[in-house]
DNA sequence: CTGAAAGCGCTAACAT
DNA sequence: ATGTTAGCGCTTTCAG
């Protein structure tokens, strides 16, 4: 291993001087530096994380924090990977790597937070995780800067994609086609996910847009975010007497349970219902027929996680929630009242 | 922040005898380890991993490396978060966190193995990545103990789903519907992924067990792993004069595709033809009819392959490649022929 | 079983 | 602009 030592004893510079040369340091000359980086460039000189680490306290590492149970909300969820991976690129561009923060390392119990200090991370992105587990609330209260995205986290930044709005859009765009009846299959109302009580606002919100009555049977609320309790939902919506003529679906997801059970009901889609969902993943378009939905933007919901996170280390204030918009992708599940 | 000599301070003994007692070493009483735990306990002590990993060069660090761009193959793909939770969970449990290895940082380009080096990396983890991929190559040839899943790397151990068996299985299943005529629409055949190639073979051993002839016509290989190129390979299988009773396709995505060509092409699925499958995506049990298919154990795989990554760290040999069984999923998409 | 001395590779502070 | 000194927190000898 060639250490900086090795490169003065070559250049015959002290130890410091090809330090600064290599961190590009103002007071040094340009010769020097210039003689300096080439002898490094040569031996193949790589600097040493560990002892930079242990003398800056900067580890230019940013802990990855999530949900690990394989039940669809974590690590499992659609936009997991894409989110994580634009984040990463934005993050390395200025100089910062990615680390999983582990929930308990060899026989040791660790909390979450001891191991961001052992690992002296500069900074902590929680994505998809439980807005209820405490060792991540230890985390979120301590002072190293944390963004959480999709799940709200109290006292913290956290980036989701735009609910309301494109849910009051998702109304008035079954109400341009006619539609009067207009139902919601909403998520679940816990707290979790914003995402389910926020969409099924922006649903009342539309219909108030456009002077349409909320009516309760028109609104199912579904157990969970899967295609069971969308289906569910949908065989219980259909109990009602009055039937709607649409649905805005809260979830790509649960709109697979919800078709099937229309299938099972002899509707037929668009022609009997129509139907607007939620999330554009990536299976909206294989169904049949396609999927009209709202597209979630993963890459630039990781995109600003990390604009944040960058202002945040920055020293910069940074407001409790950022909202990227979602754009409408028409496929062939709704159509015009006849 | 409290260190090492604070414990010892406190507590009346050196340095080294408290950095012993925390690091469970042999040779110290046993009533001064706990007075030493106890002590450290209290004050909130937590190790510092720079320091540690200076002296001791070992970073309890497994590098992470995949495919980043987002064209299904890696971070995309729907087996990587669950492989990489999975093996993440087995690390931990023997002291080993992950990181994602950068492909450049800040400005200073730097190759994914000086990267590896400059975090003194125990291992790497190499997820979807391309096989072909230099920089890949370049850790993989290193000193650094590398495994691979999915991809198969020369020179390390890749770990993947059995594809040969489970492929002759589909044809064998096909046959014991009474099926004769059974084509294969078969993944990309380069080298990228093995199980293009390795399920076209076991499509063939599969016929050749059951006496059936191999016939080119009935093999149409996929230009990707979408379902675009798999309704375009069904279009094109459908060209022939002799037309089969039932499908082996390769993957589940593929399968999409191929169950709208079938729509397209009037065919009903399982009456007119029957279709099975690999993978058994989130999915494979949407569509309709539901999707017949092989599924991989992505916990499995992960699991696997930290289990062969903890033998290497171990100093022992590993195979050069583990194979994971799959399990077939039966649904409804394959009937008897009538 | 415990402690003194030394050093891992690097940079901060200061002097020159 | 460059070098000297010191020290980050820890572990590894090795002496007692």
């Amino acid at each position: 291993m060639v250490t900086i030592y090795d490169i003065a004893r070559i250049t015959g510079y002290s130890a410091p001087t090809v330090s600064k040369a290599l961190n590009n340091q103002s007071d040094i000359g340009q010769k020097t530096k210039e003689k300096i980086i080439n002898v490094a460039k040569e031996l193949g000189y790589i600097p040493n994380s560990s002892a930079k680490g242990l003398v800056t306290r900067k580890s230019w590492l940013i802990g990855l924090i999530y949900e690990e149970d394989e039940l669809g909300v974590g690590i499992e969820h659609p936009l997991f990977a894409s989110i994580i991976n634009a984040f990463k690129q934005e993050m390395e561009a200025v100089g910062y790597e990615l680390i999983f923060i582990a929930r308990n390392l060899g026989g040791r119990k660790m909390s979450l937070l001891e191991h961001c200090r052992y690992r002296h991370v500069d900074g902590v992105l929680i994505v998809n995780a439980d807005a209820s587990d405490t060792e991540i609330l230890e985390v979120t209260k301590s002072d190293i800067p944390c963004i959480s995205s999709n799940i709200v986290f109290p006292d913290i930044c956290t980036v989701t994609s735009e609910n309301i709005r494109p849910a009051v859009e998702a109304v008035q765009y079954l109400y341009a086609l006619g539609h009067r009846s207009i139902a919601h299959i909403a998520g679940p109302q816990n707290s979790v996910a914003a995402a389910g009580y926020e969409r099924l606002e922006g649903y009342k919100a539309g219909l108030v847009s456009r002077q349409l009555p909320i009516k309760s049977e028109f609104i199912v609320v579904s157990d969970f975010w899967n295609s069971e309790s969308g289906y569910k939902a949908m065989i219980e919506l259909w109990k009602n007497k009055e039937k709607p003529t649409a649905i805005f679906c809260a979830s790509d997801i649960m709109s697979m349970g919800v078709m099937n059970a229309c299938r099972d009901l002899g509707l037929r889609i668009p022609k009997d219902i129509s139907i607007i969902s939620f999330d554009d993943n990536l299976w909206a378009s294989f169904s049949h027929p396609p999927l009209t939905t709202f597209r979630q933007d993963r890459q630039a919901i990781g995109k600003k996680a990390a604009e944040i996170m960058k202002r945040f280390l920055n020293g910069e204030k940074v407001p409790p929630r950022v909202l990227v918009p979602v754009t409408l992708i028409e496929r062939e599940s709704c159509a015009p009242i006849t």
